[in-house]
DNA sequence: ATATTTTAATTGTATTATACAACCGGAGTG
DNA sequence: CACTCCGGTTGTATAATACAATTAAAATAT
């Protein structure tokens, strides 16, 4: 295996997360905040979930997640759903303002990106969206 | 633009992420934490610098990145040059035992990220490489 | 030359994201 | 039924961060 790229992806991966959560927490694009715009993302990406599968798929302990559905719960942009075949457990869906309020800021976020990658080539963004997908998928395979 | 790509772009990056945090925040690889790894790997990359460049670079506050150069010099990890040419001005510059610490760090995360994409092919490691350059590139140039 | 403004950095304070540990109550199993 | 396991919440602590106020040096303007 070839150290360079391995030393290459190492070196821009650090950075670009530092650079992804700065823009990520930048106000000025729609209302959710960082953890906010994640956890419906992610809700609506994977379906009705519990806090157990949407900390398992985030790495982020369990507790962190309670309390940050129950912040979105209470400003009502998620709806807690017993689960019938459980006593103890619940799936959180989006609500309607859950959605509307996903849909904004993606479209803001869709927006920066857009102008961000404008001079790329199709073919640059195709792949480099193939590549994080692929990248995250093998994350999960490893770690999860 | 195809939509599509850009929208799988978005995606993954917002997971990717809370993954890489996620690892890099994982006390089983090296002794840095976070910040650490991050101020020293760019210390490191950008040679002697003031906060204010690194905090530039790095997208945070200056004072986040006073505290935390702060803490790296009260630990040894980098000395604190004053500027000649302006009596208000450091630069900090890696120790030796910064030097260290960075590398045994960073080789401890390359061993980690070569098992990860050790099923990727070369050409796969490399574009992706690439990719991740020139996206943070991209970034520096409008947003910086 | 002095006064004003700008700048590099630090320090005070508050917030957010997060983890770990203790706990509660329902589910599954011997 | 007793014991253990599991989903989730809550208490508590810490780390990362931003914004505002401050200090002192440098640059600029009068």
């Amino acid at each position: 295996m070839e150290d360079r790229s391995l030393e290459l992806i190492e070196q821009e991966m650090t950075l670009l997360a530092r650079r992804i959560t700065a823009i990520a927490s930048d106000k000025r694009f729609g209302t959710l905040d960082r953890s906010a715009y994640l956890l419906l993302n992610h809700i609506s990406f994977l379906g009705p979930s519990g806090v157990k599968a949407l900390a398992e798929e985030l790495r982020l302990d369990i507790s962190t997640v309670s309390r940050q559905t129950a912040a979105l719960e209470q400003k009502g942009f998620v709806i807690r759903i017993p689960d019938p075949r459980d006593g103890r457990a619940f799936t959180f869906q989006l609500s309607e303002t859950g959605t509307a309020a996903l849909n904004e800021d993606r479209q803001a976020r869709l927006a920066q990106l857009r102008a961000l990658l404008e001079e790329w080539s199709e073919e640059e963004r195709s792949s480099f969206g193939k590549l994080l997908n692929k990248f995250n998928h093998t994350f999960s395979k490893e770690e999860g």
